[in-house]
DNA sequence: CAACAACTACGAAAATTTTCGTAGAAAATA
DNA sequence: TATTTTCTACGAAAATTTTCGTAGTTGTTG
């Protein structure tokens, strides 16, 4: 799987974040953050097409998108390739680098804890 | 803070990991991994020299590098912008991921755990 | 001391990513 | 129905990143 740039990822979290959407509403979601032009996320879009990263239905007048590539597996794809290049291999530096710096709240530590102590059961 | 590119992130980490390298030895480490030029290494080291991303001391003969910008802030800086860029903010939501999709050891668990611990003492 | 090897500096090509202008078709509106 | 708006397609410019060749210097070695 072809890892996203940081365009195409930006679009992809508007895409899993509204299920569809056409490009119109993407640019508008996009320029919340920072003023981008309509044909470049069109064009963004189409090259995201051609590479199998969103697909869309034709709706008459526009085009509906939809993220080909799900969520988690995304996620899962960069957190390999930061933990490879920036913690030299070691996902757990990075659990532990991420609980240091990040405010937690107290239910979301004890998912945490839950979830260790699955792992502690299943081996 | 400027963020690293990628091939800039490999010449961290390699300084990271030695302390100080010549542009020889940097070159080296990175063809484990990739065949790469050594000029190409060499111009790389001398663009983040000017980007302050490196320091160096003139050995007379030769250049010894180091990295000037340290790994744990750079790790944060580059958790950070993931968790923006592809986890919608939620820092927790990426430690979870990590978590289920990494094999760890009962000694890596425990340490969590102990830091778990640590935050819910300190609110 | 002449040839060779090991450096640095630097310009510029190549590759990748981002941006946008223009053209043309189709629908909405005056 | 003429005009304006809204869309897609697409080429190509601009910006960024990566790659390397060439030149020049200084040691090293036969």
């Amino acid at each position: 799987m072809l890892k996203p740039t940081e365009s195409e990822l930006a679009i992809l979290q508007v895409l899993w974040a509204m299920q569809a959407a056409t490009v119109r509403q993407v640019n508008e979601a996009l320029n919340q953050k920072r003023e981008i032009g309509y044909t470049t996320t069109l064009k963004l879009m189409q090259i995201m097409y051609d590479k199998g990263l969103v697909s869309r239905t034709d709706e008459g007048r526009f085009h509906l998108y939809r993220a080909a590539v799900d969520e988690a597996s995304t996620q899962q794809q960069l957190l390999g390739i930061l933990v490879d290049t920036a913690f030299q291999g070691s996902a757990m530096k990075l659990v532990m680098q991420t609980l240091g710096n990040h405010q937690a709240t107290p239910e979301e530590l004890d998912a945490i804890k839950q979830l260790i102590a699955q792992m502690e059961q299943n081996p």
